[in-house]
DNA sequence: TACACTGTTCGAGAAACGACGAACAGGCGG
DNA sequence: CCGCCTGTTCGTCGTTTCTCGAACAGTGTA
């Protein structure tokens, strides 16, 4: 065995998440993105291959490695693809407000708030 | 001039902070402890040097840059010292929920949350 | 002035992270 | 059965991050 190319996608569920590995996970401009993306879809609907984000297959995959492990995302496949969806409930249940907060684009941007003084 | 010793903290306000910037600040266990060990204390009673944390005083001052330029503490010299404060209201105006998250000890074991099934 | 104390900066090393191309494996349609 | 498409794994490379020791500078005290 060399390549196990369809394996059973590990997933941990948000329960059993550390707040630091959700945290590093959040934290990156990619996974975000990916992350809003979801957020904007049906569950189920959107393929790994889907994504609009810059970077080639092999990162791609990587990267819904750690937003599997970090509870935030599901796959499941479906024929020759593999479909997502965001655990929004059960991260919700266990990080309330972090979903919330990452899912706002206009906090990429500095001073978006009405700011005073 | 080789090494400038003491220098005025350069500050950044939360309102200026992109949220991907907060999340990388935060997601570090040293990081996470001071800010944790901060929001215990009084504002401007904590030295520098009185953080209890496993690292040497160089990478110590680091980490405070960072969470400075995050948004998340701010800084006085007083005397000799340098003092901390954790930027509560302003960091919570504009990520609202994320201190609170991140103040949860609990959330550093998995499986803390009553589970089922 | 001289000294202890506090914290920053520099330089370097180790480790972690993110990206890519190539190779591989499963599902589906010819 | 043979390709085509989809996605994972491997090996590698380059960047970033974290850490330390050493040198430095400001404050306060003897």
């Amino acid at each position: 065995m060399t390549h196990p190319g369809r394996v059973a996608p590990n997933h941990t569920h948000p329960r059993d998440v550390p707040l630091i590995v959700a945290l590093a996970a959040l934290a990156d401009p990619i996974r975000l993105a990916m992350v809003r993306e979801l957020s904007g879809m049906e569950e189920w609907q959107l393929t790994c291959g889907a994504f609009d984000v810059p970077v080639g297959k092999a990162a791609r995959s990587h990267h819904f490695a750690v937003l599997r492990e970090a509870g935030v995302i599901e796959q499941r496949d479906e024929g020759p693809c593999r479909v997502n969806r965001l655990r929004r409930p059960e991260f919700d249940e266990r990080f309330p407000g972090l979903l919330d907060l990452v899912l706002r684009p206009e906090f990429d941007q500095p001073g978006t708030s009405r700011e005073a003084s």
